[in-house]
DNA sequence: AAAACAATAGACTGACTGGTCTACTTTAAG
DNA sequence: CTTAAAGTAGACCAGTCAGTCTATTGTTTT
């Protein structure tokens, strides 16, 4: 009724897609075309493109999200340790990727933030439940004493996914990990060390 | 022949479409209607949307490498407080759209660098000469003991430009400079500091 | 077995896309 | 004054877009 083989099929290609394409410049047709579906089923199970779009997000944010939990609150690892893999995950993904898709959250930020307010709205929760799993991360990271806070726990939280989205966007543009590699290393340098 | 005010009302209108946007969503008939010129017109300056795209991309870039410019090479102010202006000038130009339009070269990287290598190699280029920029300006900071440097001004400025450009993402996601604000913050506490 | 509903199937629609075409007007040169 | 070119004007084209429609097939429920 619900969760179908096919609806599933649909969002997989779909955030494929999009994920390569964008949101505006992948067409129906084209999803239908990579999974083999027909219109017919699109629009029985989903009332428009947007209402598509809202299930590839969601699809994509709770995925992502377990990824992160088993990431950010390994609580075998020291913090510190866990945002470099982390981030070291998220190099190697843009390796495999060949530079090419990015993050589709902050993606389609960008290119839907402007054009409608419910994507704004649903992206901009999908971003700061990640922000949450940070700021826990940080503030584990500060409890053992591994990096001093100098202004707020979630101000930090939102400095490190900005500039790490940048660093993605950046990296995008030009076929290389440099830039995520820079961040990485001034973050680590700079700003997540103990009091002096 | 060549630069009229013609050809000059398309790219200005086409840079504030594509600005709120982006560039698949602007249509060359919606330019059209905007500024009032016949389609006949756009194709006798134009040969095709991208090489429209491109005009938009480049007038864009040397208007804004004026800006830089004036702001960061400006040898009556220290390089930190240029630095300082440069952001200042950055939110307000968040207020002024809204937060609706952020960076046009940003906002076309991430959509356009997957779709078209001409355009993610002339986006790439204006990038780079903004890094460049500020490459020169932490040098300047370096030179007068205001801050030290532990990797390389390019990292770093490709760590100050990335994490800028991902705050002003996130600032039209959440449609606050709140974003922008803790980027600055913990950039100029921890990062653009004196040896210890 | 029959009725009810979920799902598949794809032809079709109107609006809109980037791009072409021809005709007309203005400007400048010879 | 003539003529060629630059620029303006918009009707028009094929293709694509999201979305609709009707018909058919599977699967339950009664």
């Amino acid at each position: 009724m619900k969760n179908n083989a096919t609806r599933d099929k649909l969002i997989d290609s779909g955030a494929q897609l999009i994920s390569q394409q964008g949101y505006n410049a992948t067409g129906i047709n084209a999803v239908l075309k990579t999974c083999g579906v027909p219109k017919g089923s699109f629009y029985h199970y989903f009332s428009s493109k947007e209402d598509f779009g809202l299930a590839v997000i969601e699809r994509f944010a709770t995925r992502y999200d377990e990824t992160l939990v088993a990431l950010l609150e390994d609580n075998d690892t020291p913090p510190l340790e866990r945002l470099r893999r982390y981030f070291a995950a998220g190099r190697e993904h843009m390796h495999e990727c060949n530079h090419a898709t990015g993050c589709l959250i902050g993606n389609l930020g960008q290119e839907l933030s402007g054009q409608s307010d419910t994507f704004r709205d649903a992206l901009n929760l999908v971003f700061q439940r990640w922000e949450q799993r940070f700021v826990q991360c940080l503030k584990d990271a500060q409890a053992q004493g591994d990096i001093a806070i100098r202004t707020t726990p979630e101000a930090l939280a939102s400095f490190i996914l900005t500039g790490w989205e940048g660093a993605i966007l950046r990296a995008k543009m030009l076929k290389s990990v440099e830039p995520m590699v820079h961040f990485e290393t001034i973050l680590f340098q700079q700003v997540l060390v103990p009091s002096p």
